[in-house]
DNA sequence: ATATAAAACTGAGAAATATCAGTTTTATAT
DNA sequence: ATATAAAACTGATATTTCTCAGTTTTATAT
């Protein structure tokens, strides 16, 4: 994936984010500011318990928020992807990073300093108003969450999870069924909050019932309507 | 619990929250439209699924905020106490509410009405500040707890939701260890996300480890650090 | 193209937790 | 103060999920 050098003036992904209330004068200062790199699958874009910098946006790619439990355990609480925000909640509260971010495939990000940032949120409440409606809305997100991970089975949670994904997955281009998921089984028992193999026998089950089936690692969701029926009882 | 008939302008409980920024104007404003009510022990102050019509402000008691997951069982998100605000997620961004508030003690609270506070917000974006940076807060105790919940054995989430109730019983007046936590059983297995008689076997274990005592249905911590140990590792 | 390492997968048994069917205790209303 | 309902608790058993010890398949680097 090569740098993005488009200016944020004309970036589509950011008219449907977060920063699309800007004025142009703001957008140039973001514009004057921010800096393109690009993260191979793998790598870290920030760590859990480090201090904030700045903030970072998605330009394309995707990358996993985790969380280190105990036993040194990962637990994945999102996945973001293009035209997301990633690390400004950490710079608005002031706390170290409470999740760590990696790239699950080749990205590229912009970057904007913290003071760049702050600035900004400072001289525009549409934009401090856009991030706590994004907020509010990760907050339910997260309560349902909780509530499925106490509440319901593995087999429920895998199906969630898979429905969850082919959005996340179906994002750009194609919004069809046939999305593929490309995920290592690692990362989606730590998704779905099981064991490895627990998750792997629960795809089978699914393979077996004609809801999914597999080309290598890649799991291309063929009856979405049924892993529904098993994710709303 | 009698009606609270301080004015905003001297409430204590204000200035920790998040009005303590605002102007004696705005103070007036929210002095002027707000309306205090009591609560029983049982009683909803709001449904889930149902539009808001305003925000609560808790003067005084406890209210379980819940959702109701799969079969109609409750899960317990969190536990509101005095000073907090509640309801103003929903209405930020126009959904239904997605968690119910019930009182789990006599309380009373402050309503403010929908145009009165989203006024307030607009034209006081140290407020808008404010809320954002409290949303920021609570997602990262959510994802804490959902890491937890996917990731602990019971008798560690029971160690853990005793240790949060310590802080949350222990607000007002004496902060000390035999703080009383009364709440039923259903209630805490419900937050820790078991059934109710896995939670009674479990505080029957810690009762034998001498963690903790019981008087009737009331729970007292008799030594928290011993909670902590099983918590944290 | 092949060696090597990593990831995916399988089976068997162990451990944790849920469910069911009670009994005892506590709270509530008269 | 007592009856009645509700909540707390107990024991036995079923079910789910995890763990361990492998084997097979896939990806990666030479």
């Amino acid at each position: 994936m090569k740098p993005n050098d488009v200016k944020c003036e004309f970036c589509e992904i950011r008219k449907e984010g977060v920063f699309h209330s800007l004025c142009s004068e703001e957008i140039k200062i973001l514009e004057e500011n921010k800096s393109c790199s690009n993260y191979k699958k793998g790598q870290q874009l920030f760590h859990e318990g480090v201090y904030p910098v700045g903030v970072y946006c998605i330009n394309g790619g995707r990358f996993k928020l985790t969380k280190i439990g105990s036993e040194g355990k990962e637990q994945i609480v999102h996945i973001a992807s293009k035209g997301d925000l990633l690390g400004y909640k950490a710079m608005l509260t002031g706390d170290a990073y409470s999740v760590g971010a990696e790239a699950i495939e080749d990205s590229s990000v912009c970057f904007i300093s913290k003071e760049t940032f702050l600035n900004s949120v400072t001289r525009n409440p549409s934009l401090q108003g856009g991030l706590l409606e994004a907020v509010c809305n990760e907050l339910q997100i997260d309560r349902d969450k909780l509530t499925s991970m106490a509440q319901r089975s593995v087999r429920d949670r895998v199906a969630s999870t898979l429905l969850m994904l082919m959005k996340t997955y179906g994002i750009d281009g194609k919004e069809s069924e046939d999305i593929e998921i490309n995920l290592s089984r690692t990362d989606l028992a730590n998704m779905v909050g099981t064991a490895d193999e627990t998750l792997i026998r629960q795809l089978k089950e699914f393979k077996n019932e004609g809801f999914i089936k597999t080309i290598g690692r890649k799991i291309i969701v063929i009856n979405a309507s049924g892993l529904i029926r098993i994710a709303q009882d």
